[in-house]
DNA sequence: TATGAATGAGGTTTCATTCAT
DNA sequence: AATGAATGAAACCTCATTCAT
């Protein structure tokens, strides 16, 4: 991957992130990359390849990342660090998440592809073995609603950096006794 | 107000619900709408002017419905109807509850203002108000979970009518014991 | 002549003056004049049709004005007549000098139509009068220089009253020995 | 600088100065020059943005030739050389001349910034030194006076070439024994 | 006389994309 | 691999004008 190939998908990552798909021109990737407007379209065909490509580079690294998380045997560490990767993932990885988030409203298909599928029926199962070796009485509705909570946390706070993400966490992790 | 003002509005918060603001065309809306693409301009000024029109009605309608919420004193039907009202809300005005969570992603100006600030802060009071009643620990922190599970609710639901939502909104109100 | 009807045409040459013909929009004089933007066309018929009443009226006063300096017999004070009619013309109709200058390269048919052909010639044969009963050599060609005068006058300082233009008529008086 | 980019830029001086830049539109000046539209915005950003690569050409080549014309101590022929390249410039740049004449009424700020400020008052203060060594008594005002008769000309014979501009220039010259 | 809803053509501008170099 | 001139469709918006009331 050349120099400019990798600025134009860090450069779009941002803009995407920040103003949305839609209304990020390739004009303007070209100009704050530093690259002529053809090169897009000579590494990436079109607009939509260009987003195909920032999405299986964000999802090989998160991938990799809860991967990790899922060889954890036992069930309360494995729920625990559920939420600190989450945080993690959050903190490291915020423009690609908000990228991801906001494509669910804008491009459904590219979306589901990756996003819901993929990703997140690894953490569920993960998730509703934890709450059957925790004997929970509904094991398959607490995953669901622990699940929910993990998103609803990327969802509250990626725009807002304020610090209460911690105590939000540890919130929840004394509700589990985690 | 005219009916082919109100068929704008109609079409336009339909539109830019399923396929994104950005993404629809006025030219589009009035072709729908059965109405000269100028006349959305004469009635709205702008596109932005459309969207702020279609929030500001919107808002209305909800604002009433959550008014009735918020005169329960006790606090667990209070807690109940605020989970009952998300259903009901989440049924009859889908659309524009697609519309409002996709314009944090694409408008969020727009959408923090009347999202955030006015409507759920005074849901959150209430919430608060509950916890409080109820004597737990941190009435708070639960205040501000129960918030996000309402939140998320409609983000998990609001795109898959699947049924699903009574179950997990029974599984919520067990859980809390309401 | 209605109230409303006067209130088009003022705010109408105003506009005119100040913007130009072809960037000024009927909706705009409509909102300045406080009437309905149908008035205008009940009026006026259209917008060339404004443009022509406004004209017409402009002429009217300054035709009269013109009128009183031609049947001046004095070759001196006929000369001296017309600079100074020039100077109170530029002050007491200055929008609508403006105006018509300006059609000069905006609507060259109309703009000739009244200002040349009209009112410059009565006055072209009264300045040649004048500089044969004043034995200059070539009296065409002097009432033409003078006529160009005047002319520029108007052209240099309508659209900046710093009070040089006295100065400036004096010292062609004195040229002329008026 | 491309041949398209040329094109534009003649089409667009040639519309401008016949119609008025108001009235121009970009989709015309797009159809005469045989060049799709989107190339005028990528070329000049704006239709303004035409308009003052237009006028920055036309004036660099006006600076040069009357920089020619300053050069010159000699007090009448620097006055005799000052009508003839009136008369010269006009043949030559006509359409730019037009245009210029016209924006004092469409687009002052860009006419002033030009056409008032920069040339006219090398002229102006060339017109200003010879007068004094001819020793008029008022050399100031003979400078604004003649000036003026430079500006008329321009404006009285810019759309009618009938050849009484010769016998004019003549007759000024005669006036001042150039 | 006066309104104001409504129209449709046309205006400027943006944008994804192509192609010769 | 990279450029940048060029395109054409479509975007948002303006405007003169009409018409029912």
């Amino acid at each position: 991957m050349t120099e400019k190939k990798e600025k134009i998908l860090e450069v779009a990552l941002e803009l995407f992130a920040r103003q949305g798909y839609a209304v990020t021109s390739t004009s303007r990737i070209a100009k704050e990359a530093g690259v002529s407007e053809g090169l897009i379209f000579k590494h990436f065909v079109n607009k939509q390849g260009l987003l195909d490509a920032i999405v299986q580079n964000g999802m090989g690294d998160i991938e990799r990342a809860i991967n990790v998380c899922l060889r954890e045997t036992n069930p309360k560490k494995s729920l625990a660090m559920s939420l600190d990767l989450a945080l993690s993932l959050m903190r490291e990885k915020k423009e690609f998440w908000q990228l991801t988030l906001s494509l669910k409203y804008q491009n459904p298909e590219i979306a589901n592809k990756y996003h819901h599928n993929d990703i997140m029926k690894m953490l569920q199962t993960s998730l509703e073995d934890a709450f059957v070796k925790l004997d929970y009485q509904n094991p398959l509705a607490e995953a669901q609603l622990f699940g929910v909570l993990i998103n609803s946390f990327f969802i509250q706070f990626i725009h807002e950096d304020n610090g209460q993400q911690e105590s939000f966490l540890n919130f929840i992790k004394e509700k589990y006794k985690l």
